[in-house]
RNA sequence: GCCGAAGUGGCGGAAUGGCAGACGCGAUGGACUCAAAAUCCAUUGUCCUCAACGGCGUGUGGGUUCGAGUCCCACCUUCGGCACCA
């Protein structure tokens, strides 16, 4: 019974895939190049998720595509594998976790070779092998000898740095301390964020609301020496290059927003100390053309100048404010920013242009690490500076003049605002600056400051280092030793690990365990941890990498993945880079693009590659909700209108008096829709709740790949996931959608094979014959549109338009060959189970992977004659049939020799006719 | 609060400023069948009790245009991102 059986065509075509290697990608330089990249996946315990095939199924499609239109492509996946949660598992278990991660890789691959990709499997990378982070460590060995030249704005090798001549006078240890000061990797002690849940220190760009990215766990800022990498080195061209690559906007711009630059002045205030001396306060400013209006200063409560500047009475107030500030995690201090709080330290500074004196406070809404940790306080034209000094009632003085439009609306007068005017205008009390507008005052005051030696022109960014150690055991260990006195006291010496001596592999440990204090797990291994050579005594670095370190660069190795002697070869890398096109989620908008950019930046600099970026064009795919749901409320067994209820999927209460109620799952059977909601069928006034949620397995929504090919077929699962909409879109799954284009397969399948026959053979009505016109027509009105669809990366109305184009064949009695077989090859990319197998049953022995991709021809694309609406007055009142082609007249008089038209132009006459060859005819009457 | 994206049938969605709702799901009717499944055919935005090259219809209100889902202005809703960065 030959149905359509993906079971028994799928397999058999993925085995003669792998085995006879189809889709080994070999450099072949006659051919141009295309290199098309996913993000690879973190193998987790769980398995696939059907969000990871829809981008993984894009990029197939494409590369398919691409082959068959004569590139030579690159494509390739691998393992993101180091991380957290295979860690746990050890915890919990005792399994080590290569074990566990080798486990979940073979899971993983099994997985996507079921959904049949076209990987080049030789090409797999997997970021804990220790042949893959030899390489990382070598990169990071790179960072660390290399130091970033400000004049030539590059990264540059740490032999080539200058040392200052009192630094050089002053001996090895200060040359060393200077030269390890300007390396790109270097250790510092600063407020790190520390997890004690996970048991480690998190990256800036790991912690939301003061919790941690992954497990939502509280964090908490303590001082740490910690290593970290200068990638605010390369803020600027981070910024400036994103011009040169097609991403979407809204990265582009989430990336800026997060390197934050802002162009503004650095001033110094002279700060009057209680002991009697002066002591310069610097501070950072966007806005130097409302100097004038600074009527006090802020300091964070972290400020080294805090106990200088504090006087006796103030001791204990500035004491128990900073006490209580430094025991506050983000989230509390962000969670508090409503309401300002302060505490004058009992000091003054003078105001370097209007020599005015002004309090000095502290407050926690100036932030140590950003700036100079200090501000000056214009409360007039600051929205926060505004809030603290109404708190505090402290002076407001406006010095730039806001327009009357803005007085009127806000209810301010220029000597009493009710909310800070943050636009530029015409300055006012501001001494000789008095009546210029704020930009050009800006350049004026800070030039007036720079010749006194008061202040100058100055740029900030948001970005901050990169907090690149990690107290756990699952990472890369950092390829460094630290050297040891004879009493086992660091030295604050350090020695890189030589190239040979890469890879320095994790040792083997009995217990995985955090301690929950900042000690990495990699102390307990202490014959790993002390090393003697050339009669000194080491001690490894013990921290590890984060996981984004591995990430950061395995689109380079892909492109060479066995080399033992390099990370890759230089004539390869020339080749195939940069990456064509990027396809990945959403979430990796700021930090894996952010990171694995700056790396690639000082690879680049460094002569490694020959590309500033490596990602030419990137594209987010959407996000796959769960199947909708239909919610409705009862209180005590009666139903509630949604209305009246708060639900955001959780638990449901009532808006008044916020009583928790119950949740009932409706069928579609029991609602219907009224206006724009839905409601009971039943009891059509109570409304119910309807929404797709997000797929997570507390919901019990999530769809297993495995349970769709199992039923439907990986080809239906591709196809399905490109179906439902555009590829950026987020949309819900429906396992109806699936069988959707299952019936699909199924008639392309009968197009071929006679189902009721004994075996699969071709069906007969499948003939030599010549295609008739029209359904050349069609084919080749389908090949453009499947081709330009592709070309935008529009699946779903490339597979729309094979719909219509099999829904054409299907009533026909004969199918001519002609008809079929380039349909095959553009069905191919999508399905390609089923097209190899039915390019197989139509006598062909050879893959179709590698088939020229066909071409429509234009000529046959014109269909003789077609329909035209005439529009009267805008109305459509009329049809006409004409040939195609026609001139404006024509079409004008043939649509005048319409009976209809003729009708409805009874006793009017017309003023205008707007004709559109081969569209339309408008005609407007008077 | 700020920034960005999106609002189109019962549902997913389609439409270079030119016939709104392609394609798919669902639904209804029919054919095949002893029956069911599968398949095939037809209908399916809505209202006027039926039909119409009738009216209405792309979140709401305005505007530009011969013509607006598409362009402009204002607003509403949903989803993402940012949120004391001076």
């Amino acid at each position: 019974m030959p149905s359509y059986l993906p079971a028994s065509i799928e397999p058999k075509w993925q085995a003669h895939w792998v085995s006879n290697k189809i889709f080994k990608t070999v450099t072949d330089t006659s051919k141009p190049k295309y290199y098309i990249l996913d993000m690879f996946p973190y193998p987790s315990g769980s398995g696939l998720h059907v969000g990871h095939p829809e981008g993984y199924t894009a990029t197939d499609i494409l590369a398919r595509y691409k082959r068959m239109a004569g590139f030579n492509v690159l494509h390739p996946m691998g393992w993101d594998a180091f991380g957290l949660p295979a860690e746990q598992f050890a915890i919990q278990t005792g399994t080590h976790p290569r074990v566990t991660t080798e486990t979940n890789i073979n899971n993983f691959r099994r997985q996507i070779q079921s959904l049949g990709f076209s990987y080049d499997w030789d090409r797999e990378v997997d970021t804990t092998d220790p042949h893959y982070y030899k390489w990382t460590q070598w990169i990071f060995l790179l960072l660390y000898g290399t130091w970033y030249d400000a004049q030539a704005k590059k990264g540059r090798p740490i032999a080539e740095l200058p040392i200052p001549a009192e630094t050089a006078a002053a001996g090895d240890n200060a040359i060393r301390e200077y030269t390890d000061s300007k390396r790109l990797a270097f250790q510092a002690e600063i407020p790190v964020n520390w997890c004690a849940t996970l048991g480690t220190v998190l990256a800036n760009e790991e912690v939301i609301d003061g919790k941690s990215e992954r497990g939502n766990h509280p964090v908490v800022r303590i001082p740490l020496k910690q290593w970290q990498l200068r990638i605010t080195e390369y803020a600027e061209r981070l910024i400036d290059d994103l011009d040169m690559v097609e991403w979407p906007d809204s990265v582009k711009k989430m990336q800026r927003e997060w390197i934050g630059k802002s162009e503004g002045a650095e001033v110094d205030f002279t700060a009057e100390l209680p002991s009697g001396g002066r002591e310069a306060l610097r501070v950072f400013t966007t806005r130097p053309d409302t100097l004038f209006g600074a009527t006090y200063m802020v300091l964070s409560p972290e400020h080294q100048l805090v106990d200088a500047l504090t006087t006796a009475p103030q001791k204990d107030a500035v004491a128990t404010y900073r006490e209580l500030t430094s025991r506050k995690s983000d989230l509390e201090r962000t969670d508090l920013a409503k309401t300002k709080t302060g505490v004058f330290t009992g000091s003054f500074a003078i105001n370097p242009v209007s020599g005015g004196k002004i309090p000095i406070w502290i407050a926690d809404y100036v932030l140590s690490g950003y700036g100079t940790g200090a501000i000056m306080a214009v409360p007039a034209h600051d929205e926060r500076d505004f809030e603290f000094a109404k708190t505090f009632d402290l002076p407001i003085i406006t010095v730039v003049k806001p327009t009357d439009a803005w007085l009127a609306k806000t209810g301010s007068t220029l000597d009493a605002l009710t909310e800070a005017y943050s636009e530029t205008g015409e300055v006012i009390h501001s001494g000789d600056f008095n009546g210029l507008d704020s930009l050009v005052c800006k350049a004026k005051i800070t030039e007036w400051l720079a010749a006194r030696g008061l202040g100058k022109k100055r740029i900030n960014y948001k970005l901050r280092d990169w907090l690149f150690s990690r107290q756990r055991y699952w990472g890369e260990p950092f390829p460094l030793l630290h050297e040891l006195d004879e009493a086992g006291n660091p030295t604050g010496r350090i020695e890189p690990l030589e190239v040979t001596d890469l890879p320095l592999m994790l040792p083997k440990l009995e217990d995985y365990k955090p301690s929950g204090r900042p000690e990495p797990p990699l102390g307990k291994a202490t014959e790993w941890a002390t090393v003697k050579k050339n009669g000194k005594t080491y001690r490894r670095e013990l921290n590890t990498m984060p996981q984004w370190a591995g990430s950061c660069w395995y689109y380079l190795r892909y492109i060479d993945p066995k080399n033992p002697n390099a990370f890759l070869d230089p004539a390869e890398e020339n080749r195939w880079m940069p990456v064509d096109l990027y396809v990945g989620g959403a979430e990796h908008a700021v930090l894996h693009l952010l990171y694995s950019r700056f790396w690639h930046k000082v690879l680049f600099d460094r002569g490694h590659v020959s590309q500033a970026e490596p990602f030419q064009k990137l594209v987010n795919q959407g996000m796959i909700l769960g199947e909708m749901e239909y919610t409705g409320f009862k209180d005590s067994n009666a139903w509630v209108s949604a209305k009246d209820v708060e639900f955001d999927g959780g638990t449901p209460r009532l808006k008044k008096g916020q009583k928790e109620i119950e949740k009932v799952t409706l069928t579609e059977e029991l609602i219907e829709k009224k206006g724009e909601f839905f409601v009971l069928r039943e009891k059509p006034e109570i409304r119910v709740d309807s929404r797709a949620y997000k797929m997570s397995k507390s919901r019990g929504n999530v769809i297993n790949p495995d349970d769709v090919v199992e039923q439907f077929g990986a080809d239906s699962l591709r196809l399905y996931e490109m179906f439902m909409g555009p590829l950026e879109a987020t949309k819900p799954w429906s396992m109806r959608g699936v069988e959707g284009v299952f019936r699909f397969l199924g008639r392309v399948w009968r197009l071929f094979i006679e189902d009721r026959a004994e075996a699969v053979a071709l069906s007969p009505a499948v003939t030599n014959d010549p295609a008739d016109k029209e359904t050349l027509r069609l084919l080749h009105k389908t090949i453009q549109k499947v081709t330009d669809d592709l070309d935008g990366m529009r699946f779903n109305t490339a597979i729309s338009a094979m719909m219509e184009y099999a829904n054409h064949l299907t009533p026909m009695a004969t199918k001519p060959k002609e008809a079929l077989e380039p349909f095959v090859l553009i069905l191919a990319p999508f399905a390609p189970h089923l097209a190899e197998e039915l390019w197989s049953l139509l006598g062909q022995t050879k893959t179709l992977a590698y088939e020229p991709w066909p071409k429509a021809d234009p000529a046959l694309l014109v269909a003789d004659s077609i329909e035209i609406p005439v529009q009267i007055a805008g109305k459509v009142r009329a049809r006409i049939t004409v040939p195609a082609g026609l001139s404006q007249e024509a079409l004008q008089a043939a649509a005048l020799a319409d009976p209809k038209v003729q009708a409805q132009l009874e006793g009017k006459t017309i003023k205008k006719a707007i004709i559109v060859p081969d569209k339309m005819v408008n005609l407007v009457i008077g």
